[in-house]
DNA sequence: CCATGTATAAATGTATACATTTTCACAGCA
DNA sequence: TGCTGTGAAAATGTATACATTTATACATGG
């Protein structure tokens, strides 16, 4: 069991709320967990930091990343700049391959959304969408926002409530796909995001 | 000797051209220097990578990142996509304290460009140009930005030939500040990270 | 009852030793 | 000459042991 293993092991803790922010994960017990010594696992917390999913530092033992609310704004406002801009690339450059594998994508994530699921198929689904773009820094960037957004969605312990109004939203993103009307996916991406962040911060100030 | 500490003087090493793209980093060798074992290497090796300026894979030695033309062209665009964003959103926000803090800086960067210390100045410039915007993630992923462009600019040798224009540049945008003026001040933003966009890229291809 | 200081327990940091993997020079061959 | 495979040398990965720091429980004083 190597440290990546490990992390990944411990990313799907985080990313199905088994472990919630600013819950504390021990070296000791981490290895004894996965069968090691401490010092992969100290690699692998490492990792998870690389991603700012864990707080590490100096003497003190390793935290799940706790956001406060102007944290989560400041969050989503990134994924909305560096979203819209891989969505105005990747309109334009969606061949009929790229527009089927967005298909997919869609009804992909209509399923999960049926199976508990939803964030796994959101990701897929956002992903998919800006791969044309061929921004991989960019769209690495965005996905690692997500995951931050996730393990605090998840930790909170809230599911989704409104996911028909956003599975539309979907739907309606890849209809502007589709008339190859980048302006309006964007428009509607905008929207997607702006009511993602506020159905968040709402349900955080409760 | 802490792994921070060996991590930051590492980062000098980066950004001052000592070590270059490609160069291979040894746990040894970094062991020996700094008289510790290699376990706070590894540690401090980890630090580098969470920013993204070394590339570490397992049972491989650690390379300094070495960037292809794409690579630099997306960093700088979303260089720009975040910087235009940070400056639209801290003009309004600029009292006099930040205006004199940003005078301050420029008179700064000026100074450092006369000592072989351009990238530097050109550094806090912008750091302080966006503080009131009050974005600390956003400000630290610029940071990492420019400093991922920094070991590579460094690494390749090339001093700032157009030192001169870019001081302007930062004049230019300093007015737009004063003037309360934020689309001009943006405006000016944005050509002034084009240019140097165009101008790594095109000195790359020598 | 709450705050503060202290001792003990627990967790982390680092050095050393050894296993595993990669690297690199060099021999052999087309 | 150029390529490929092989072996020794070197570098990395991990376990163990021990030093150092932090956390927690408990007693003490306000």
């Amino acid at each position: 069991m190597g440290p990546e293993a490990i992390a990944e092991k411990v990313r799907q803790d985080l990313l199905s709320g088994r472990m919630r922010p600013g819950d504390t994960l021990l070296q000791g017990a981490l290895a004894e967990r996965f069968g090691v010594s401490r010092i992969p696992v100290r690699d692998a917390l490492a990792l998870l930091a690389r991603d700012g999913l864990i707080d590490v530092t100096m003497n003190r033992r390793a935290t799940v990343i706790s956001l406060a609310p102007a944290q989560i704004e400041e969050l989503y406002d990134l994924r909305l700049l560096l979203e819209t801009d891989l969505l105005a690339r990747a309109v334009p450059c969606m061949d009929a391959d790229a527009l089927r594998a967005v298909d997919y994508a869609l009804e992909r994530s209509n399923l999960e959304a049926r199976n508990q699921n939803w964030s796994e198929g959101d990701a897929l689904f956002h992903d998919t969408l800006y791969a044309p773009a061929a921004r991989p820094r960019q769209s690495a960037l965005v996905a690692d926002l997500r995951q931050k957004a996730r393990v605090q969605i998840a930790g909170h312990r809230f599911l989704p409530e409104d996911t028909d109004r956003w599975l539309a939203d979907h739907a309606a993103i890849v209809a502007a796909c589709h008339a190859q009307n980048a302006p309006q996916a964007v428009s509607r991406l905008r929207q997607h995001l702006l009511g993602a962040k506020t159905a968040v911060l709402e349900r955080m100030n409760r």
